[in-house]
DNA sequence: TTAGTTTGTCTATTGAATAAACAAAGTTGT
DNA sequence: ACAACTTTGTTTATTCAATAGACAAACTAA
């Protein structure tokens, strides 16, 4: 069966995480004050930081202001006690962060990709790697992982199981790149590292129900439940862009019929304003021409922005969250989608859920994978650093 | 801050649990076979059995066939050291069960509810759930608790927010029963309950990623998410009937256009089959006709298949679930509806998806929702023993 | 009868948390 | 300047759960 049982390592592991974590929400802080707020003997906190300055992850600096008696001694997380590198793989581009424990971005890199052939990303994608580890100064626990999110179905085992737009099946992504590197690698979907990336240093900071729907070519979403990523039965879910809304709508070559996709994505607009003789404006060009006043281009946002507001409702009637998040290129029409989507929204979810939820735009723009990417990396190092 | 630090008396409670729960599950079962599959000390399993047999839970039912050596002493768990009382509150009926701690059912009522008016639903009800208490036999904990399945959105402190079909709103359910009972009482959606009693007793037992849909007048649904009931934001989710298959459909009293249940439901059917002139006839007619050969009700069915199989398809993208489990009154229906739910979900859902679900129909029939309320009583027990 | 096996308890030890005492380092009022 | 009080953080003795290993009891097999 080999299940967890409790002995007194555990009662030290979840201990130590509870007061790693007090200081890295509340630095600085002192060893009473980690005493009073997580209730912990004061004999016990001691004990636990300074276990904790050994292995290098909190360190003292100096006192804080006394409050009329003995000086407290500050403790913070030493957020440069090791790097972590996140990658966002694109279809035609990857971009690449270097951070430190705490997500402070060190370097940042970016290139395009001229073909999506996997031996030939790897190519690219090791040295573009190599080079952002290359800038990680020196620290005690040095690289501490890898993430990387891409446009695909993951698996488990951080295999690419299919990526429509790059044509890969089956890639062992993670294998490979671990294998390099002996590092820890973590692979997941880009809408989950989005999700993630909104979550931990964006817009959706704390919340703890949060659907990321990132509005591209096609539509991609993560979801966020009960403050975690949730995964469904094989390790992936949340193709919600093919949800049907239009039940003897257009085909989609997803083999369903109606997919939201279909009615609310930059593909969508595009072939749209193409029926409308915007044959050779790309979505930059759209919203130049919105922007200029052009009411055409203008309504049919509004009309793209009262399809998104419809999956979003089913999404809100679904899940209850506290928070919708709209990301990716098309969030860039906020301006011309926004009234459109609420109008929508308030018309067609339940009451109830309304009272609760949130519609929020990214706050990381193009960099909400990235960053998720880097948090992956970042918080299974944390996850080992408890079960060891 | 109220954190849950570690402490001794956490190890046990965890390695209590541990114990009992391998009682649980495979009991008859002796010390040494505990020590062997928890990995627990054997001397660890005898004093946290002794502490369970002195409180009443676990008890030596004789000696085990000896393998060469010692025979076995083995163990059971003591299903009626107490009694749980489960209530299914439907719009005109009541159904109730009296279980014991496995959910072993002890007694069973059913009545018929006259009027929605919650001051004299309540006394029908408290003499109902009065009488089946008194049938419990003598134990150690007695009763020890109450769950009741209600059809409407309830909120965290057990009150029934609202219930269109009762015309309840804002009524304090769990206060008004703890109050008259002094018993712990749990309180949730029928559909919720449903999902959880086919978990645990039904067709859904042991699997993790659960979608319940409860096709009655409407279409309910439960969500079971990494084995636990997934709530929204506020204490609520899954109004999946209401999500919109049809972008400019038929419009729904909840105020949006072309909802789910609009096309899959039991109203559904009996509103398209009087528009075929089958105006006197209910859901038994209808099937009763079907049975005789009628070909125009069964491609009827068929075309009510279809629709449904439209919203699980959804559901099966957006999840990613082990199983959907069909309950409710027209899951009798399922000769007619199986094979155009199937079809309909394999032409419409994504393939990555379908290799891990599958379509289940409710084991428990009409007490799906009853054997949920007992089980919330049941686990609320058992987790108030984890934390004492 | 003897040797080996299995079960379950007993004993001494380990290690984590804790309360209480305490030392160190500060503030405040007179 | 000084006594009285506060706050911080460490030290000490104690408690409690789990554990390894010894052990006794109960059984099989040959």
């Amino acid at each position: 069966m080999s299940m967890t049982t409790g002995d007194q390592a555990m009662i030290k592991r979840i201990n130590t995480a509870i007061v790693l974590e007090a200081i890295l929400r509340h630095a600085p802080l002192s060893r009473a004050k980690i005493s009073e707020t997580t209730g912990l003997n004061k004999a016990t906190v001691s004990s636990l930081v300074q276990d904790l300055i050994d292995n290098k992850l909190v360190a003292e600096t100096g006192t804080g202001a006394s409050s009329g008696g003995r000086k407290p001694v500050m403790l913070e997380f030493v957020a440069d006690a090791g790097y972590a590198v996140g990658i966002d793989l694109g279809v035609n581009y990857m971009r690449g962060v270097l951070t430190d424990l705490r997500g402070n971005v060190v370097s940042e890199r970016m290139t395009a990709l001229t073909t999506v052939d996997p031996d030939r990303v790897f190519g690219t994608l090791r040295p573009f790697i190599q080079q952002l580890m290359d800038e990680a100064p020196d620290s005690p626990f040095g690289i501490v992982g890898i993430g990387v999110g891409v446009p695909g179905l993951v698996d488990r085992n951080g295999s690419v199981l299919f990526a429509p737009n790059m044509d890969w099946r089956d890639v062992p992504l993670r294998e490979a790149l671990s294998r390099t590197f002996n590092l820890p690698v973590m692979i997941d979907n880009e809408a989950n590292a989005g999700a993630l990336g909104e979550q931990r240093f964006g817009i959706g900071r704390g919340i703890s129900n949060i659907v990321y729907v990132s509005v591209g070519i096609g539509i991609g979403t993560g979801l966020i439940l009960q403050s975690r990523l949730y995964k469904g039965s094989s390790g992936f879910s949340g193709e919600i862009g093919h949800m049907t809304i239009e039940a003897g709508g257009k085909p989609c070559r997803c083999g369903n019929l109606g997919c939201w996709e279909l009615y609310a994505s930059e593909q969508a607009l595009l072939e749209q304003a193409a029926e409308l003789g915007y044959k050779d404006k790309d979505l930059d060009g759209l919203l130049a021409a919105a922007e200029a006043g052009d009411e055409s281009v203008a309504s049919l946002l509004k009309r793209i922005g009262e399809y998104l507001g419809i999956g979003i409702a089913n999404i809100v009637n679904v899940f209850n969250p506290n928070a919708v998040i709209i990301a990716g290129r098309l969030s860039r029409a906020r301006p011309w989608l926004e009234e459109a989507v609420k109008d929508t929204l308030e018309r067609r979810a339940l009451g109830f859920h309304l009272r609760n939820v949130n519609v929020l735009y990214a706050e990381l723009g193009d960099r909400s994978a990235v960053m998720g990417a880097v948090e992956m990396a970042i918080s299974s190092f944390f996850e080992r650093l408890k079960t060891s």
